[in-house]
This record gives structure tokens, sequence and C-alpha cells, in this order.
DNA sequence: TGAGAGCCGATTGTCGACAATTGACAGGCC
DNA sequence: GGCCTGTCAATTGTCGACAATCGGCTCTCA
């Protein structure tokens, strides 16, 4: 089993100017502050940060390559509209990388592990009740990384952030996704079960239906959003 | 099953100043004129391209996100090194994704399509003979690019290009890769009578041998790497 | 009244310049 | 002799400016 690195990816350097704003615009994306296909005015943006443009056309750029951001050469940088298909296709992605993330980390788990996971699992039924959608949200994701996690795979973990965060950007627009909490944080007990039994079969299809649950039920709810 | 888009990724526009520079770079790094670890020079860099920093900067940006190249922050970008065990995550990932999109695309391939994939194999063991490493990749990853194309995952597909790229990059330093060629292009056989036989397990089982062996081959070789 | 051409403000793409920082080198001190 | 320190060329990070281009608006004409 290899391990490109721990789970914790960041570099432990203070950022670069770019990727801070990069982060910034993220924030403001995911904030619902950008809105899917708005564009991005470059010298309002680089007036709002106190910087010239070229850092927050770089920051750009990051974010394109991301996938957050659209470049339309001569019109601009456009927050990346998301289609019902390439929700979907997500959606699929991430089933495919968690299935088998949590498959190699069935070997390299430990107690302290399982211990963690627990911890957060908890953390989900308790909140399922608090009727705050984005701790929800945090932490249902917070148990996902986790397990992607310990396969001790980073390009995996890499590609499973990338998702996730251009996900919660597209569904950003949508208010309500977790109409149902306590169903959602109880999808999560057959997973820890199987993780405890050390059964990657069961583990499988239980992420299976999580998952899958969770695209049958937001993809078409976007597919029928007014704009 | 959702299709995100078209096996052809390419938005048909033509491309940036900083998308061509970023492509420039590539090529450089794929073809050997960039080692791994080497410092890319923005001034000589953009004196080349008869540009000026500010496009190549944008070009870096991209390249860093998609991971080919890593920025120091106040010293500069520089070609990223890869390590034996990001280089295993990456055949890792690779296998759970084109497992995983083989899968998918048994439910969705034509004649045609299986027409074009028997040909790439009849091109693989024609160029088995013809000593030419190069052609000899080009076309291996063509096969496995078509058959991941075929998912209809558009995401899948990016990112598995995005592997690609960096793998190639990362090993470009071992010049002889395909040690065997006919062995490797026979290992295609069975992913092509699977595909036949349209028989998902056959076919996993198919690409989890042809992919180990590629990963269990290379991966030790390039950690007994010179420097 | 509706369509089309032309103008105009706003925005992007690129450039050259300047300050800040880095790593290397030379010189001095213990 | 080895290590620390000060200087210095090279390079990066950021900025403001300028030309090119785009979309929207108005004016004109049938």
């Amino acid at each position: 089993m290899g391990t490109g690195m721990g789970m914790d990816m960041d570099t432990g350097t203070e950022r670069d100017l770019p990727h801070r704003i990069a982060a910034q615009i993220s924030d403001g994306i995911l904030a619902g502050r950008h809105a899917p296909g708005e564009r991005l005015n470059e010298l309002q943006l680089s007036r709002e940060l106190g910087t010239s443009r070229a850092p927050v056309r770089e920051a750009a750029r990051l974010l394109e390559a991301q996938g957050l951001v659209i470049s339309h050469p001569r019109r601009g940088f456009f927050v990346r509209t998301l289609t019902a298909p390439q929700l979907y296709d997500m959606y699929d992605l991430r089933l495919a990388l968690e299935i088998h993330a949590a498959g190699q980390a069935l070997e390299r788990i430990g107690e302290a592990d399982m211990d963690r996971l627990r911890h957060q699992v908890g953390l989900l039924h308790g909140l399922a009740r608090s009727a705050r959608p984005a701790e929800q949200v945090a932490a249902d994701y917070a148990f996902h990384r986790m397990l992607a996690s310990l396969s001790g795979n980073g390009r995996l973990l890499k590609v499973l952030d990338d998702i996730a965060l251009d996900m919660r950007a597209g569904i950003a627009v949508i208010g309500r996704l977790y109409d149902d909490p306590a169903r959602i944080a109880r999808n999560h007990d057959p997973i820890l079960e199987a993780l405890e039994a050390r059964d990657p079969h069961r583990l499988a299809a239980a992420l299976r239906f999580h998952i899958g649950e969770a695209r049958d039920r937001v993809v078409p709810l976007f597919s029928s959003l007014p704009t």
C-alpha cells in the first residue's frame, strides 16, 4: 500500500497571495456571494482585496484548472455552471472513489481511527436535530473525508476534495439539501458497522446505498431548477 | 447513466495564450526538456515564447493546480518531483477509475465502439515489433482513454487525463518502460474478450492484472533511480 | 414600429517597471 | 580551518498603464 502523503495535504507553509485570493473566491462562491454563471470582475475583485489584477488573474487560473471557474477568452472568468449530467457524473465518480478508498482503509485502519470515525458519526446524529444544515454538511463531509484519507492515497483524497468543492459550489443555490437529517445520519451507521466488522462487501454496499441515495435525491432536485 | 460531455473534452475554441504556454511547458516536461525538480525561469520562458512574464505565470498556475508544477513562494515554480509512493497512488487510483469506467462502458458500448477498440488493440500488436516506444505508449494510452471515455463520465475522463499526464511527466526520466511490448499488447486481449463477452467480472480482473502489472514493473524501477 | 449599423463605456490581455526577497559568494572573525 | 556575516546579482511578486475587444445602447432608416 502506498501513502503519497498524510491525511492533511496542507503544506504548512504560509500561502501565496494568489492562493489566498483563490480561497476567498472559493468561499465567495460557496457562500453564494457569486452565483453560478456569474462573471468575476477582475477589477472589482482586485479593489475589494486591495491588490492589483495580476494576482487575481493567477487565482482565477488556479480555480480554472480546479474546475470551479471557466474562462471565456476575451470575456473573462465565470463561475462554473453545473448541468445535471455533470452533477450525476460527480456522484458516480465519488461513489467509485469512496468505495475504493474505504476498501483500502480497511487494511490500514486502527482502533484510534475507528474511534474518530465513531465520534464523527455520533456528531452527525447529534446534529440531526439541530436544524443547522451547514454544520450537518460539514460533519457529513468530514466523515467521508476522514474515511477517504485513511486509504493512505493522497492523490485520491485530492480528487475527492476537488469534487466536493465543485459539488458544493454548484448546488449552493439549493438551500435545503438536508431534508431529512436523521435519515442521512442513520445511513452512516451501516458504514460504521461494516468497518467494525472488517467486511469490504458490506462496506461497499453501505457506501453505494448512502451515496446513491444522495445522488438520486439531489440530481432530480437540481434538474428542476428555476434557471 | 449520466454523460457530462462527449469523449472529446476539447472546447473547440481557440485556446488562450496562457493555455498555449501551459501546453508548451507540459510538452517540454514530457519531452524531458525540463527535468523533475527543475526550476522554471519565468523570464527565460517568456523570452523563449516571445511574451511577457504575466501569461507565463498564469500558465504556471494552471499547471500548479493540475499537479504538474509546484510553486514555492518567493522561490518560483518547479517541475514536480514524484516519489515512489505517489506514483503507486496514481496507479492505484487509475486502477479504481478504469475498472469503474469499464463497467459503465459495458452498458453503453455499441458495435462501432467495439470495432474501434479492436482496431486499437490490433494497432498495439502491430507496434509491438516496431521498437518505437513513443508510439506504443501513445497507442496504449489511446486504448485506455477510449475505454474510459465510453463510460460517458466526462469528469472521470478528466481525472484520468490529469493522472496520465502527471505520470508521464514523472517517469519521463525512465526511457525504456516498454521492455516487453508484445506482452503488454497481449495483456489487452483479455480486456477485449471480456468486453465482447459483456462480462464485468472478467473485465475488472483483466484490467486489474494489466494495470497492476504495469504498476509492479514501473514503481520498483522508479524507486531505484540514480537521484 | 422593428431591424441593423455604428458608437461608446467597460473590461480583458498583455506589457514593462519597480520593490522585495532569495541564494551564492566573498571576506572576516573565532 | 570552519562558521558567521555582509554584500550582490538574479529572480520573483506586484503594480499601473495601454491597446484591443466585447456587449449594450442609440440613432437611423425603411
